[in-house]
DNA sequence: TCTGGGGTCCTAGGACCC
DNA sequence: TCTGGGGTCCTAGGACCC
């Protein structure tokens, strides 16, 4: 099962204060502070031509009795983890994907698949005052596809004898990992439909999209062997923040106390991860848009606030050329658990002891404590030895 | 009156190693 | 005389998603 709140930011809100239930509503930035652009909206405000990511003056042409709030996270997020809450009272085999849908598998589940989806959904409703879709599938892409096809409140089945009926006819663009890019090319190979996809020629499709264009294929004929993977939300990979400034900044001093605060940030929400970071981004982002980027490898996995900072503080110097900045940001990439860095640091240590010790201690310590590989990578930095010869298997010689 | 902020995955070139 | 074939790691950028 795929599960998809409806509006979800708007949905909390109405749940938080009824009086909004029915009415226009749209969650967006500050319009003074640039940030103005719809986020979600209410379906009340979709019917007027309310989009995400419109801008907050065009949403009030659109639709002139449209409310417009901030988005209040702290509220999102209590909801979300409220939400998974509910799912996971059927099964402990829930991923969750962004912090409003999520995946269930419900094999073992010892209910029928329309049953459950009806209790869940109405649970939801009565529960959180939360509207939901839920699509109902043998995989992962279809049930995604099926969450899609009815909204708000809808529950669709989508079984792989219903591709060539349900899937095919669409557009290639509506398949989730095709966007507008990747659309465009598959158009100049004729390609329109997901059924045109689906039926596509594995050279072709290789040679213009890579990799992908063979995924995308196999999905189109309904075939997707990913598993629903819990434990998927732990093993992020970085961890970043981004900020469009008040107004265009060319001011060294103004750019770097932005960069200050990013890096706290950042460095409280790795600390709050229990995660270090063993690179540092920096992104910028001039008035014409053009973005670029810049990042730098760290000696040792870091989570300091300080260190962030200086570290994006000289990408930051490298990359900047002296033009008024739009946004900043700073992303801590390659990141892992803390406790997976100490052992890595640990590691690095003994090594850096074993190369100063006789040879043969040396072999005894790194043998006893750690694999193969790491003896060989271990003694290749000790003093005694002059040079390895290739290893195949277990085997390896050095002089 | 213009386009946020949080991510993931893939590609491709260069440096370097044996 | 003249340059193979197997890798890894680092970095920048692009496409896509919610």
């Amino acid at each position: 099962m795929h599960i998809d709140m409806n509006s979800f930011y708007a949905s909390v809100e109405a749940a938080f204060d009824p009086s909004l239930k029915g009415l226009p509503l749209a969650i967006a930035g500050n319009p003074e502070e640039r940030k103005g652009i719809v986020v979600t909206c209410s379906y009340e405000a979709r019917a007027f031509g309310v989009k995400t990511t419109m801008p907050v003056w065009e949403a009030k042409k659109l639709c002139p009795n449209l409310i417009v709030k901030k988005p209040r996270f702290d509220r999102y997020r209590k909801a979300s983890k409220a939400m998974f809450a509910i799912l996971c009272s059927y099964t402990p085999i829930v991923e969750p994907v962004s912090i409003d849908e999520g995946y269930m598998d419900v094999t073992d589940v010892a209910r029928h698949p329309l049953d459950l989806a009806k209790e869940i959904q109405q649970r939801l409703l009565d529960e959180l005052e939360l509207p939901s879709s839920i699509g109902i599938a043998p995989n992962k892409f279809l049930a995604k596809t099926a969450s899609d096809m009815k909204k708000p409140l809808g529950i669709t089945v989508l079984r792989k004898r219903d591709i060539k009926e349900k899937l095919w006819p669409l557009d290639v663009e509506e398949m989730h990992g095709v966007g507008a890019k990747t659309a465009e090319k598959l158009k100049k190979i004729g390609i329109r439909t997901i059924g045109d996809l689906a039926r596509g020629n594995d050279v072709q499709l290789e040679k213009i999209i890579g990799i992908n264009g063979l995924r995308l294929k196999e999905k189109a004929n309904g075939i997707d062997h990913r598993p629903v993977d819990p434990s998927s939300v732990y093993d992020f990979k970085s961890v970043g923040n981004q900020m469009t400034l008040p107004e265009d900044a060319t001011n060294e001093e103004e750019l770097k106390n932005a960069l200050k605060s990013l890096a706290k940030s950042v460095s409280l929400r790795l600390k709050k991860k229990e995660a270090v970071a063993t690179k540092v981004a920096v992104m910028l982002r001039y008035k014409d848009r053009t973005t670029v980027t810049k990042s730098m490898k760290l000696e040792n996995p870091t989570d300091d606030e300080r260190t962030i900072f200086q570290h994006a503080l000289i990408v930051f110097q490298k990359l900047w050329k002296n033009e008024p900045v739009r946004l900043l940001g700073i992303t801590g990439q390659d990141v892992m658990h803390k406790k997976n860095a100490f052992k890595q640091l640990d590691l690095f240590t003994f090594e850096e002891e074993a190369k100063n010790e006789p040879l043969h201690q040396a072999i005894e310590k790194l043998s006893e404590k750690y694999g193969e590989g790491i003896i060989k990578k271990g003694l290749s930095m000790h003093k005694e030895i002059d040079s390895f010869g290739s290893s195949f298997g277990k085997d390896f010689f050095f002089k």
